[in-house]
Order: structure tokens, then C-alpha cells, then sequence
DNA sequence: CGTATTTGACCTGCGC
DNA sequence: GCGCAGGTCAAATACG
């Protein structure tokens, strides 16, 4: 009997800490959005002023580097993609459903890592070429810059590794793409909540459809629809609660989340 | 030997 | 016009 009421009241122990685990989880959750919905209304106010992200970004451009180069003056803005890798892999290349090749490598003066330049090489005549350089908030952040539309359809085995993968290509070594905004200040609350959720050994794939891929989104439709998915919400929330209590084991988290549905 | 990568030289655009 | 910085070229090198 007494061994019984033991092994309640440990239960219970537990629970309590779980409980005041979840609290401080929440307490830290509702901080985060509450950051990131300043920074969203921040965004939206300089949009109606008429400042869109590319001008805020040529003006932090301005502010770091006098000689701010206007490198894509037309309308439509590059394509920018992150991409996270292995803490080990030195390497800058992409699977991105294309075959590259490269063309130069050449060190930035805003960043230490060296700028590589790919050039399509699935079609003689394709004029998509990409700059991949290590981002300088997180070095395990490949930021991939794309120029230019492909005139051919991508390989069949896009994001995924494959046999005939260039050599000495660690390609497979690349995860999911992160994210698409072009705003300096958006990206540093994203490497925020990325560094922060790195600690949790799952990474968060899977986060955005393939459809995405290739197109400009909104960094407020994306949060939104992040926000929204409850497979993110746990991801995160299971980091948090590894932070907080310093377990290892994921699973003895039972984290029943109340996800609002959409 | 063919193909991909590396890397120094060169080109180009921009600000002063 | 000059200097700086990013982008590109192409010869040398590496690798299978």
C-alpha cells in the first residue's frame, strides 16, 4: 500500500514539474510571438509608408557598406533561400532539384565566409545561376541567392540525395530550405527561433511545401501559416521544454498542446 | 582522358 | 578619373 502511494506521489512530482515546465514554456512562447508580432507590425508600417523590404534592404545596405552595389535593379527581386546544414559540412552546396556548376568563389567584405557562383549545368543554354555563402548570424545557414529562370524542367529527385550527385559532393548532407524572406531585420528573429530550436535533435522539416519553392512569399504569410501548424508549435515546444528541464528524452515530455485549428 | 573545381587575374559598375 | 568591391573568366589542378 505504502509502496503504491510512493509511486503516486512520484507520479505526481513528476507532473508538477512537468506542469511548471509547460508554464515557463508557455510564459517564453507568448514572449516570442509577442516579439515577432511588433516585428510583423514594425514590417507592415514601413510598407505603407512605401518602403518595401528590398528598399529597407538596400538601406541597411547603405548603413553597413558605403558602396552598396544595386545589383538587381529591375522589379523582381532574387529569389533567396536558406538552407540549414550539418555543423560539420564546409562545404556550399545545395541540393536544390538542379545540377550546378561552379564558375568562381570570391570573399565579401560584409562576410568572412567566401561567396561561391554556380551556373546551371543541366542546359547549355540555361541562364539560372545562384551565389550560396554562409549566413553570418549562423554559419550552419547557407543563404542561397538565385539570378535568372531556368528554360528546363528540374531533375525528377529534386531535395533528395542522389546517385549521381556530382563528386565529392556532400549534397546529402543538406536539409529542408528554411525560408524566403529578403528582410534583414525579419531573418534576424527567424535565426532566433532557429538557434533556439536547434537544440532539440528533430529538426523541423517539411515546413513548406514544394509549391512554395521557387516563389516570393510574404515573411507574414509565412509566421501566419508556421503558426498555424501544430506539427511546428509541438517541434518548438519540445525544444523549449528540452531547454528548460535539460531532458534528454523527448517522449517523456507528454506535451498535450492545445493547437488552435484553423 | 574527360569533367569538375580552384583560384588568381581581369572586367564592370558605383561612389567619391 | 580613381579606387573599391562584386562578378566572371580561364588556365591550372584534382579526381574518377
Amino acid at each position: 500500500m505504502d509502496e503504491k502511494e510512493e509511486t503516486l506521489q512520484a507520479k505526481l512530482q513528476q507532473v508538477r514539474e512537468e506542469n511548471n515546465a509547460l508554464r515557463l514554456m508557455l510564459e517564453v512562447l507568448s514572449s516570442k510571438c509577442r516579439k515577432l508580432e511588433s516585428q510583423l507590425e514594425e514590417i507592415n508600417k514601413n510598407e505603407q509608408k512605401g518602403i518595401s523590404s528590398y528598399q529597407i534592404e538596400s538601406l541597411s545596405n547603405h548603413v553597413s557598406s558605403k558602396r552598396a552595389r544595386l545589383e538587381f535593379p529591375t522589379v523582381k527581386k532574387p529569389l533567396e533561400i536558406f538552407f540549414r546544414t550539418l555543423p560539420n559540412d564546409d562545404t556550399l552546396l545545395i541540393k536544390d532539384g538542379y545540377q550546378w556548376r561552379k564558375y568562381g568563389q570570391k570573399v565579401t567584405k560584409d562576410n568572412g565566409s567566401p561567396r561561391a557562383y554556380f551556373r546551371c549545368s543541366m542546359a547549355p543554354t540555361c541562364p539560372a545561376k545562384k551565389k550560396v555563402q554562409r549566413c553570418t548570424h549562423d554559419r550552419s545557414i547557407l543563404a542561397a541567392t538565385y539570378d535568372g529562370e531556368h528554360n528546363h524542367s528540374a531533375l525528377d529527385d529534386s531535395f533528395r540525395p542522389s546517385s549521381s550527385t556530382p563528386k565529392g559532393s556532400s549534397i546529402a548532407n543538406n536539409l529542408s530550405p528554411t525560408i524566403i524572406p529578403y528582410d534583414k531585420e525579419a531573418m534576424n528573429n527567424v535565426f532566433a527561433i532557429s538557434d533556439w530550436a536547434q537544440t532539440n535533435a528533430r529538426l523541423y522539416e517539411d515546413v513548406i511545401p514544394q509549391h512554395v519553392h521557387g516563389s516570393n512569399i510574404k515573411i507574414e504569410d509565412y509566421i501566419s501559416s508556421v503558426i498555424k501548424d501544430p506539427d511546428f508549435t509541438t517541434a518548438l515546444a519540445e525544444a523549449v521544454a528540452h531547454i528548460i528541464t535539460g531532458q534528454h528524452k523527448r517522449q517523456s515530455l507528454n506535451l498535450n498542446l492545445d493547437i488552435p485549428k484553423e
